[in-house]
DNA sequence: CTACGAAGTCAACGCTTGTTGGCCTACAGT
DNA sequence: ACTGTAGGCCAACAAGCGTTGACTTCGTAG
């Protein structure tokens, strides 16, 4: 046990996080400035230095995700498309820091090897565990990922209309059997 | 009539143009500096606002972008995902534009916004001519939209590497059903 | 009460960016 | 040959950025 319990430092440094998330979310990495993080958190730009050395240091702090992806074997085996679209919409509706991802990932090269990372590491070894066939596992994983990723990019980012206004009801129903099709479906040829 | 067929400076035009969809391509809006692009182009930096007015502008040059979609009620009907995977497979890979606005539009409003109407207009009227039921089209283009461009976003921008290694022909066998099912499946519920 | 380290503030730096205006050059019409 | 004009270059500007280091304030341990 090697931690002081908190350090009275820690309220800000959540702020700072917080605030970096937001903004990352809305903004993208280079038009999220430092200053205007420091501004939203009320507190000095030195001071996210200070803590998180630099930019791309709080970036990867305000970054770390866990899609927190439930164990697929314990699902029905037919329901897992439909299990994981609404468990991916429901993730990210309360948690602004994929969307963060998403945009920085765009235009920021640790971003998008973060973002591989994420979906290799997690979502691939949830699948690989659930997958029959393990030759096409990865390529199912990474199926699963383009139209999941494709989702959130329509509807939070581009903000497409008939995707952003869709309840998330309808678009589970429409997109869960692609997924489970991915996951479970027969491979072509 | 009103054209003076061609101008001296046509030239010089075309290869800012060019240059500038390789760096928003590339690099994203923010990080595709006019500096960068002029040096490209092997021109000045003040040429480019001559010619284009400022940053803004000639993004909005070089974004000009037209999906080419075939007409779709010349296509069997049970082919018609496949054929339009190819076709979006196919128009990418040898145009950068579409990358750079994929790019762009994750921190652009401007390039958002061109992205919505490139969507709904061009591949939102191209289905509504080829659906049955009208109340459901607008739905069924969103979500091939959403496939089609989580296909592109994982493929060529953050290259996630089941998806960026595979030929375009796998490619095509796993995602056309998909895009077949959006378009000419039953509506759920 | 005092001293010391952490937490926070302030002002400035060096750099890059988009953008501007003045200057030179080359070509077309007379 | 001469001149007007369009094409192109150079140098500079103001603004904003990430980042730095020195200074002040606060809370606590001895």
């Amino acid at each position: 046990m090697t931690a002081p319990p908190t350090r009275r430092s820690d309220a800000t440094r959540a702020a700072i996080l917080r605030a970096a998330r937001e903004r990352f979310a809305a903004d993208g990495y280079e038009r999220a400035t430092i200053r205007a993080i420091a501004a939203d958190a009320r507190i000095d730009p030195s001071m996210v230095m200070r803590y998180y050395g630099s930019k791309e240091g709080l970036f990867a702090a305000a970054a770390e995700f866990d899609l927190r992806l439930p164990e697929l074997a314990d699902l029905p085996a037919d329901r897992i498309g439909e299990a994981l679209v609404r468990h991916f919409l429901d993730r990210w509706e309360g948690d602004g820091t994929l969307v963060a991802l998403l945009r920085t990932a765009s235009t920021n090269p640790g971003a998008a090897e973060r973002m591989r990372t994420i979906f290799a590491d997690q979502l691939g070894a949830a699948v690989a565990r659930t997958v029959a066939d393990p030759a096409t596992a990865a390529r199912r994983a990474g199926l699963v990922a383009s139209q999941i990723l494709g989702l959130a990019f329509t509807r939070y980012v581009v903000r497409l209309p008939p995707v952003a206004d869709a309840d998330p009801a309808e678009l589970i129903a429409w997109v869960a059997p692609t997924v489970q099709r991915y996951l479970t479906g027969p491979a072509p040829r």
